[in-house]
DNA sequence: TTAGGGTTAG
């Protein structure tokens, strides 16, 4: 009865609290009594309600303006000393200019008394922690504890997690070991919570995994949150299989994990595609009934969309009683993913219909399931609604969406003229996204143009050289590719291999081309040369241009033959029963003979085969694939 | 007053 939504004055709702007042017709009589005026006499004349007044009023302060008015009336009623006011002083908004206004205000007592206040270090605190929390101004928690131990105030054990929160957030080793040793001198390395903190900081800093995992190791109790930092640390650095080892041993310590646990554990999964672990990852979670919070449920979605099951994604959203728009665009780009454009479209219809309104990560999600699926004039549509009806200021993301949508479509020129005439600058990305259509739709002089400034621009990048030496290829510029292949071995600069996964009896196995580390690969080069046979019967052609040696076409085949792909649809053909689909997950985008190739695999052997490359899936079945050649 | 987590173009 107490919400907001009635619109009376917080003061007073706060009061109401206080007093345990339930009566809606008292609390009218009461809101009478609502104006500044009357807030001011209670002020004047009781310095306990005055107390309790400015700690409602500050519980609700969100602007500068609210701040200095609230400052007035404490001053007005001798409250400047007050430690508990202080404090939530300093604590008030997440606005930066608050936070500052507040802290300045709140250590100017510091000077005007001799003796510290037992409240000292707790002010500290709430300031570092406001700070800790702001996205720009983290730098400022450290500054904080400086000034802390400048006044010679200790710490106490509160002061660190929120410092090593802020250390997190900022990235940077050597200042994390410094504060590290702080902890350790003033006796808090010890403490469970700090500890758990320590770990997630390292964990989070460049560089620091590996003192995370130091600290973790050392540690004598750990609770599940010392697991999930750790496990989390992984699943960020994208060392998936460290992040799914330790959440074995987790289990096999008898430690229980949380929903936060499966969140991390989860995002480990989607990197390494693996459907089979992720379904499990739900059977455990229903068996040991983990909350399933709305963020759980987010990561059950993005997890089936991007391990290949969009349609059980799609099954966990139906079941969610709570959604945010973090579970619509989970399910919008999945399904673009999928190159199910025209149902994604549909989809953030329903969610406008159900009332939620879309964000710039639902229109990079619908405007990329546009271009997947050759939507163009939606997509067109779409991208000047965003701010037209919503006032969402497109980002380099938008329109790289549709310099890819133009590009797709073979509009090349088209997209050119809309990088020219885009209001920020292009980057990188957006080059690349239209040296890719140029290749696609055979305009290789302009691509070629693109591609030598691209190197000109970020000369260290290795892939501008890969591309650029590919674009030689299909032009038969022998010559030039040579050079180019030169000039990157001159500066050190490597293509990075590709390779391709594959699961099979929760075992994740990994091939690179030419690869004959594993233990079956005799069998392997045997069906691959048998796979060769059948589908050059079925009519397959190999596409000799995409090999990136100057070799005979005959050896270009041979190459061809042993991408990592290829290696694992072998091994999947020979350990999978007939008829079962098989499931790749690629680090590249796929070749164009691997493409065909995979097409002819799928009708000659009657397997549906799912790659997922670094952009989006391949449902390979019956000779043809679900993103009709246009990738 | 304290710890760990979710969607983002190519």
């Amino acid at each position: 009865m107490l919400s907001c939504s009635l619109n009376e004055d917080l003061t007073l709702v706060c009061c109401l609290f206080r007093l345990k007042l339930s009566s809606l017709a008292q609390f009218k009589k009461l809101s009478t009594l609502r104006s500044s005026a009357a807030t001011t006499s209670l002020y004047n004349n009781n310095s306990r309600v005055a107390e309790q007044n400015c700690l409602a009023l500050l519980e609700s302060c969100n602007s500068l303006a609210k701040l200095t008015q609230i400052h007035a009336h404490l001053l007005k009623s001798g409250l400047q000393n007050n430690a508990f006011v202080l404090t939530k002083f300093a604590s008030t908004s997440s606005h930066l200019n608050v936070i500052d206004y507040a802290a300045s205000i709140a250590f100017s007592h510091l000077d005007s008394i001799s003796t510290h206040h037992l409240y000292d270090a707790f002010l500290f605190n709430t300031v570092i922690r406001a700070y800790a929390q702001t996205s720009h101004a983290k730098h400022n928690a450290i500054s904080s504890y400086s000034l802390m131990l400048h006044h010679a105030i200790p710490p106490n054990k509160f002061t660190f997690p929120f410092l090593l929160k802020a250390c997190a957030g900022l990235l940077d080793l050597n200042l994390g070991k410094q504060v590290h040793g702080s902890v350790a001198k003033f006796g808090f390395d010890t403490d469970l919570y700090v500890q758990n903190t320590m770990v997630h900081m390292y964990a989070c800093c460049v560089g620091g995994i590996e003192f995370a995992r130091k600290v973790f190791d050392e540690m004598p109790k750990t609770s599940h949150v010392s697991w999930s930092a750790m496990i989390g640390g992984y699943a960020r650095l994208g060392r998936s299989n460290n992040a799914i080892g330790l959440f074995r041993k987790m289990q096999i310590a008898g430690v229980k994990p949380d929903e936060v646990t499966m969140v991390s554990v989860l995002s480990a999964c989607v990197d390494l595609g693996a459907l089979e672990l992720g379904k499990w990852l739900e059977f455990y979670i229903e068996r040991e009934g983990v909350l399933k919070t709305v963020e759980l449920c987010n990561a059950l979605i993005d997890m089936f969309a991007k391990c290949g099951d969009v349609d059980e994604a799609m099954r966990v959203f139906r079941k969610m009683n709570d959604k945010t728009i973090v579970s619509w665009t989970s399910v919008i780009v999945g399904l673009a993913m999928h190159g199910r454009g025209v149902e994604a479209v549909a989809f953030f219809e329903e969610m406008k219909r159900a009332g939620v309104a879309p964000d710039d990560v639902a229109f990079i999600g619908l405007l990329s399931a546009c271009s997947h699926a050759g939507l163009v004039e939606e997509g067109q549509r779409y991208f000047s609604s965003m701010a037209s009806e919503y006032a969402i200021v497109p980002k380099i993301e938008h329109y790289g969406c549709m310099v890819d949508l133009l590009g797709r479509a073979g509009l090349v020129k088209q997209a050119l003229e809309f990088i020219q005439e885009m209001p920020i600058a292009p980057n990188p990305v957006i080059w690349r996204t239209l040296i890719h259509a140029c290749r696609v739709h055979g305009e290789l002089e302009l691509s070629e143009t693109i591609s030598r400034r691209l190197i000109g621009d970020e000369p260290t990048h290795g892939s501008n050289y890969v591309l650029l030496s590919n674009i030689y290829a299909k032009m038969f510029r022998w010559e030039n590719k040579t050079k180019i292949r030169e000039v990157m071995d001159k500066r050190g600069l490597r293509k990075v291999p590709g390779c391709s996964m594959i699961e099979l009896n929760s075992e994740i196995y990994e091939f690179v081309a030419g690869d004959k580390t594993h233990s079956q690969y005799k069998e392997i080069y045997e069906m691959l040369d048998e796979m060769g046979r059948m589908v050059k019967r079925a009519g397959y052609i190999p596409v000799t241009s995409d090999v990136l040696l100057d070799i005979d076409e005959e050896d270009k085949e041979d190459a061809l033959n042993r991408h990592s792909e290829k290696l694992a649809i072998a091994f999947a053909l020979l350990n999978t029963l007939p008829g079962t689909p098989i499931r790749i997950v690629k680090n590249l985008r796929v070749c164009g003979d691997c493409h065909s190739a995979t097409k002819f695999i799928s009708k000659v052997y009657n397997r549906e085969i799912v790659v997922r490359d670094r952009n989006r899936f391949h449902h390979f079945k019956d000779g043809s694939c679900s993103c009709k050649d246009f990738w």
